[in-house]
RNA sequence: GUGAAUGUAGCUCAGUUGGUUAGAGCACCAGAUUGUGAUUCUGGGGGUCGCGGGUUCAAGUCCCGUCUUUCACCCCA
């Protein structure tokens, strides 16, 4: 017999795991909830042709495809198989694939409902996706994204409630140290301007965003060889390296960007929606304006965010930005959008290091109702059909076994209480609950662990 | 896609210059204890040493191939 494995970059989550996922994403959701944000689920697969160029090349290569079925090669060009054409073969025989996110299947739901769909529309998606990419650290072919868009409005109204919501969820989630870095995209293609590498524009943005991760020289040495001049090298860290307060940084871009309609108008949203913050009542306190976040992508067009949690040694937890076309590609131009997503994952992995996961996600029944034969059994069964009805975890050990094994389970399981029923207990009334992380025993009535524990 | 490491019991890992019947801890099962788990003691089950080939009197150990997992780069959550 073959031993089971998994498909490669793939996992399990038992119940333990589940219970501490699902913590976080109960929150998560609950936030995106209270904010107006109203759930969509859409297919694992999507018609490849919704998939395809919307990623660049190197997406296109990480989706996962699905054969057609039936009788796939049938139809298949002899000449393609026999030129080992993978790529054309591929079109032939695969119409469909995994989706490779969730903004893009979203924004093909827009498209197809534009009629029906009220905007501005708020949406949030929890759902996994899948890439074809070699898994590593913290990065898997399948994995979960939790996205909230608003699309068809302007408004920095959006962003601000964005930085609202983050700041939300991470207090639920009992971490206080961490950063909301927030740029502008208006404010990096000023920053190009400045070092005359408008052309380059891309290669500069991805090139200092790896600044924090790899240190000022080395983003200089790929600067140099990705063809950007010396001086403006000079002139981009003259601006990057300035320190100082968010309003520090606003009246010194001020003076840089005055020739610079887009960058004006980067420093002037941003400022907004610091304002509009403020207006909410929220806390700037953990948002820092950072330069030199670019966030590689290049469809966001203004605000760009990025979340980190401090002394942890985990990539971003979250980000988004704002992004003017989303709709295009599939015909529909003009609507803006902006969004943002949370790695659930990294937000996993970074409360375990933390150890700021609460104790009730490692619980899981509150009552285990134990016996020693078919009339105690029987008694346990009435018993945990009132338990259940106020809605107490409730469970009775299934099989006619010696107490022992019965408490065993429980103590595995992490049960809370285990009510020992006998003989004694059936004549009496008086129940002998034992509560397991401790170990005492109490004798009560079944009416009053029902008091008790409801 | 590029480069590197890894693989021995369910898990974490020992295993000498190639040399008897491949070990430990944890986990699992049973008993000590016929009304009490997590602590203690005793016993037990469990291995095609990733897979295929080669060298050798002899391979877990050396060589080649292959797969897996992991790490870095690219890219990304």
């Amino acid at each position: 017999m073959e031993k089971p494995t998994l498909p490669k970059g793939t996992r399990d989550f038992g119940p333990a795991q589940m219970a501490k996922r699902q913590f976080i994403l109960n929150h998560i959701r609950q936030v995106f909830q209270t904010y107006g944000f109203l759930p969509l689920e859409t297919p694992a697969m999507e018609n490849l042709s919704t998939l395809t160029g919307k990623y660049g090349e190197e997406g296109d290569q990480l989706l996962f495809k699905i054969l057609n079925s039936g009788d796939f090669l049938k139809e298949a060009d002899t000449t393609l198989m026999g030129n080992r054409d993978s790529k054309s073969l591929a079109s032939v025989i695969s119409e469909k694939g995994l989706r490779y996110d969730l903004t893009v299947p979203f924004a093909r739901y827009v498209v197809m409902n534009r009629h029906d769909i009220t905007f501005p529309f708020k949406r949030y998606q929890i759902q996994p996706v899948w890439r074809a990419d070699r898994p590593q650290k913290g990065r898997y072919r399948e994995f979960y994204q939790c996205d909230a868009d608003v699309v068809g409005t302007d408004s920095l109204l959006c962003e601000a409630e964005i930085i609202l919501m983050i700041t939300e969820v991470f207090q639920r989630l009992n971490i206080a140290d961490y950063t909301i870095k927030l740029n502008h995209r208006g404010i990096l293609t000023g920053l190009a301007e400045v070092a005359h590498a408008q052309a380059n524009e891309s290669s500069l943005f991805v090139a200092i965003d790896k600044l924090d991760k790899i240190g000022e020289d080395k983003v200089r040495d790929e600067l140099l060889t990705r063809g950007i001049d010396r001086e403006g090298i000079e002139r981009v860290f003259s601006v990057l390296n300035f320190k100082g307060t968010t309003a520090d940084k606003q009246s010194f871009l001020q003076t840089q960007f005055a020739a610079s309609p887009n960058g004006q108008k980067g420093l002037r949203e941003v400022a907004e929606v610091l304002m509009l913050l403020q207006r909410y009542g929220g806390t700037a306190e953990h948002v820092e304006f950072d330069l030199a976040l670019a966030r590689g992508l290049s469809y966001y067009t203004g605000c760009i965010f990025e979340v980190k949690i401090n002394h942890v040694a985990i990539g971003s937890v979250s980000g988004g930005g704002r992004y003017d076309n989303l709709t295009g590609m599939f015909g529909m131009p003009g609507v803006s959008g902006v969004g943002f997503s949370f790695g659930v994952d990294r937000l996993y992995d970074a409360l375990e290091e933390l150890a700021a996961f609460p104790q009730e996600t490692t619980r899981s029944t509150t009552v285990l109702l134990a016996h020693f034969d078919e009339a105690t059994r029987t008694f346990a069964l009435g018993a945990a059909a009132r338990l259940r009805a106020r809605g107490i975890a409730t469970e009775v050990y299934p099989d006619l076994v010696k107490i022992k094994k019965q408490l065993e389970f429980a103590d595995k399981k992490k049960v809370r209480f285990t009510v020992v029923i006998g003989a004694d207990e059936l004549t009496s009334g008086q129940l002998t609950v034992k509560t397991m992380e401790t170990g005492e025993q109490q004798k009560m009535t079944l009416e009053e662990l029902i008091q008790r524990l409801g």
